[in-house]
DNA sequence: TTATCATATGAATAAATGTTCAGATAATAA
DNA sequence: TTATTATCTGAACATTTATTCATATGATAA
């Protein structure tokens, strides 16, 4: 098989058989999409400081706001990102929204990603 | 203490108590960056894509491009920031380099976040 | 109802990001 | 040396992203 031009690889050594393993082992688009962007959540030092914060204790989004010392606006987008992927959910105590970790999941990525970061180096 | 106009949070429903705590319990600056900076590197398809293929064998800058369908300008590129990160290493072979995992705690952090991605909903 | 508080939302803007292109290395062989 | 292979790098461009501002919503109290 020949690839137009623009699309060949320019060197000669490619590994047939493990690129072949690779996608047969790959994950779905769909899941691996979700998965990215559950980490990318995670990648932003304003929205992991908040998801740490709430490993202590649930936090209305006042509080979180004034934590990170940001407007209660951007934190509200923010927590909507959180919440979409499932990362943090929240529960109505009058007109206070009190916002908390979805699940134990998100507490133990931190620390094992936290491992990793103390470990080497 | 009185903060300027701009600065104030508008509502009045603030828990000192748990702000002073998160900001107690909260990493420090650098650290929280570093991890920040450590899930926004596996928050990319792509690079996710790497990484995952990673965990079955080691591959050559050739092989990824290839996988993923980018030049290997691109993986390059992205090897890199995976490589600054301590997320993968490599070893080379004459002209060749090729590119694994750099320890286990990444394959488990993926892992991790899959479990989590297929628990709920 | 009206007024107020806590939070959410949409649009706009500035900053960051991923890929490509062109050219530069490092290793090997002739 | 020169030629070739595999990989890397810097600059540029298009896209994405995080925040702000202004406004809207939902809950509560008067």
């Amino acid at each position: 098989m020949i690839l137009p031009q623009h699309e060949q690889c320019s060197c000669r050594c490619i590994h047939q058989d493990r690129i072949d393993h690779a996608h047969e082992q790959a994950l779905a688009p769909r899941e691996n999409e979700q998965l990215a962007a559950l980490f990318k959540a995670m990648g932003d030092p304003n929205r992991l400081r908040l998801l740490w914060a709430l490993t202590g204790e649930e936090m209305c989004v006042c509080d979180l706001a004034r934590f990170i010392g940001v407007t209660e606006s951007a934190v509200s987008h923010q927590l909507r990102l959180l919440r979409q992927l499932h990362l943090v959910a929240n529960r109505r105590e009058g007109p206070v929204l009190y916002y908390r970790l979805d699940d134990a999941h998100v507490g133990e990525l931190i620390h094992l990603a936290l491992e990793h970061l103390r470990e080497d180096k």
